[in-house]
DNA sequence: GTTCGGTATCGAACGACGTTCGGTAATATA
DNA sequence: TATATTACCGAACGTCGTTCGATACCGAAC
């Protein structure tokens, strides 16, 4: 019934300053934002403390300013997370910009895939949040097109394209979110994480998962990046095989 | 430094009532529960109205009881979405069980991931939650060993596998939360959503998209489902073009 | 039959959260 | 100087997860 995401009520004039040179005359003194800088702080706590961490209260502290100012420029905690994740692909899509043109159209997708994948697996918030949420922003769309532009070049037909670039979307953006939540979900104890996990995957039945046992000594061994990269090489794989067949 | 996910304070009795005969004597009538109950009902909760909805007051209300009760079966939200989550796989596990044995190693491996998939792309919670915690549950355990069998079947070396299985996991999980979210996120106005989606992507400039543009007939009648398959089958040809080399 | 300890339930209360709202200062416009 | 617009502020509201002491139920022990 009631429509979710409402628009804003209102949006800062365009040449605010980010907060430099402010007069306090003598009455109490005021701070002033930007829709940058509240964007900008919102990342830096979310990439410092996790999810939990990004409070209106805890935010608006860190902005030196009150918690209702922050409804000035944003309309909802909603809207935030989607400003904050669409900040980090746009750093992400600027780092890797012209870096396309290699011969083979898929050395061209492995590298932007992978540079995506790099940035959302230490950012548990960022993959949790953008799933389906991707073709709905401003710099999510210019990943996919992107994306997009190489797989074209092997020439295939509208709906294998369409297929394909969703597929390696979607394996980039769900396999970080599965990883970064392991790695990073509650401090820096990777190690002994680890070493419990496979504890107690060696705790189990060796008749009734086999298949575990077989490849206990790969869990305890592998990294994350390489576990990520060695199944994209799987799906351009059968990608490459569709694009000559 | 606090740890999260404690041990629960209490379990009850396994013999216990689902709730039916129960004697209203004198006093105030009381409610009996079961960690059943209260699981299922969460998921009834879930299903029915969304993450959003599954409130210890609300749960609490749907038992007849008290929210205090509800402390006694499960000792978090946290831990209770957990069971939830794993309560679903179970079913799933339980209605595709016995149905391996096909010739082709591959056809039990995409059967197994299909079925998967239908579940969890028609709950939203579900995806978004199953990231990165699969492999701690204990059904969450018996899917990847399932699909780790029949990948044993190929005859590739433990790293392989092990990659090929996780590959295979994170793709059917991270696609199904993609898009789930999309697709039951705020109601059921699947049409009119996407038709605003495709409206959207016909509005982007055609020199600066021209991708989006090439596809867009495809992305305004693809199908999830068929979505879903189509790079499954990338997935595994990649699969299967390893397993032979 | 009374006592007693484990089992199970209850709801008031707490603190933190997202959000709203009336108010106020600063700035631009006239 | 008067007025409108822009930007900011923080108390207050309602909801949430969670805690806690109180209370009932029950079979076993005495």
């Amino acid at each position: 019934m009631a429509d979710a995401r409402t628009t804003p009520r209102g949006r800062p004039g365009e040449g605010r300053r980010t907060g430099g040179a402010r007069a306090a005359r003598g009455t109490r003194q005021r701070a002033s934002h930007s829709l940058e800088a509240v964007v900008g702080e919102a990342v830096a706590l979310l990439d410092e403390a996790g999810e939990s961490a990004l409070t209106f209260r805890a935010l608006a502290a860190r902005l030196g300013g009150g918690v209702g100012s922050i409804y000035w420029y944003v309309s909802s905690k909603d809207e935030l997370l989607d400003l904050a994740g669409d900040h980090v692909i746009a750093s992400v899509l600027a780092a890797t910009e012209g870096r396309t043109g290699a011969e083979d159209p898929l050395d061209d997708v492995r590298a932007t895939a992978v540079a995506f994948f790099d940035a959302v697996v230490v950012r548990p918030w960022l993959g949790a949040r953008f799933l389906g949420n991707t073709e709905q922003q401003p710099n999510g769309m210019r990943l996919y097109e992107r994306l997009g532009q190489q797989v074209m070049r092997l020439g295939m037909p509208p709906r294998q394209s369409f297929e394909a670039v969703s597929a390696v979307l979607g394996f980039v953006v769900g396999t970080a979110a599965d990883l970064g939540r392991q790695s990073t979900a509650h401090g820096l104890d990777r190690d002994g994480d680890l070493a419990r996990h496979v504890e107690q995957w060696r705790s189990l039945d060796e008749r009734e998962f086999p298949f575990v046992h077989f490849v206990l000594g790969e869990f305890a061994t592998h990294d994350d990046g390489e576990q990520f990269r060695a199944g994209l090489d799987l799906l351009l794989a059968g990608l490459r095989l569709q694009a000559r067949g």
